[in-house]
DNA sequence: CCAAGTGTATTGTTGTATTGATACACATGG
DNA sequence: CCATGTGTATCAATACAACAATACACTTGG
């Protein structure tokens, strides 16, 4: 993996580290970042995002602590041997549930029907 | 307008104050707050959610600095008389679009193909 | 007039979150 | 062996959010 392939945005309103988390947990859920697969080092990613490089190592140590990645003492971090399969996508789906909950409350409250929502969220998917 | 209709959730990522803000956007966007309508007093809000009356008057303030409300002295908060119209549906898709945006990049990153996602709003939009 | 109701400015405190700078322990690989 | 690469413990610096307790200016309604 390289560390191009993280989207950081210094910006936004939740925490760099949360970002990086939450990026692994779908990446890895997906498939696309494979069990054993070495991650880039928290000094590369950091380097490449400019920013610090305890802000990447703490989102580290939060992923092994879910389980999501293991230390290989002097190489660095890798995706968990446990991670052997894809998740199903029932699986992958109840990481967006909560998203989808809050979606649907917001669009009710803007009373909007469900047809323009659908239609529009089906166009960001298909590209 | 009752203190009651107000959803907060205290350990949610984002502040209350700006929960309630948002929430009056919305409310204010779709037309289920019309204009001139008097909200509930920052105390009773405060009380009724168990929170700081400071606190939901620094969210009033935010919303009459962004034209939401405006103060009739001695009496409280009411819906802007600005607010005259039931904004267009894409003005209030507009609210919604970069949730919307994230939603589709965090199914992407899932690899989630877009029919189970849409089958899944579609049923949380349709209660 | 005046008690009771508005919102709010003020000051201070508390707790937490986030990021940063530095130094360290450790394993690797030539 | 040891330079170089890991991750991270530690401490510090901010910034933010919420709460608390007042006090104040204002309007309403009796």
């Amino acid at each position: 993996m390289d560390a191009s392939l993280l989207t950081i945005q210094p910006n936004a309103p939740d925490p760099i580290y949360r970002q990086i988390v939450e990026q692994l947990r779908r990446l890895i859920a997906s498939g696309q970042l494979t069990s054993g697969e070495l991650l880039p080092s928290v000094r590369e990613v950091a380097g490449f995002h400019a920013i610090n490089p305890m802000t990447v190592s703490r989102a580290y140590g939060m992923a092994e602590a879910e389980g999501l990645l293991e230390r290989l003492r002097g190489k660095g971090m890798a995706v968990a041997a446990t991670r052997r399969t894809v998740q199903s996508e029932s699986q992958r789906m109840a990481l967006l549930e909560s998203q989808l909950q809050e979606l649907a409350r917001h669009a009710n409250e803007l009373e909007l029907p469900a047809e323009p929502v659908l239609r529009r969220l089906a166009k960001l998917l298909g590209d």
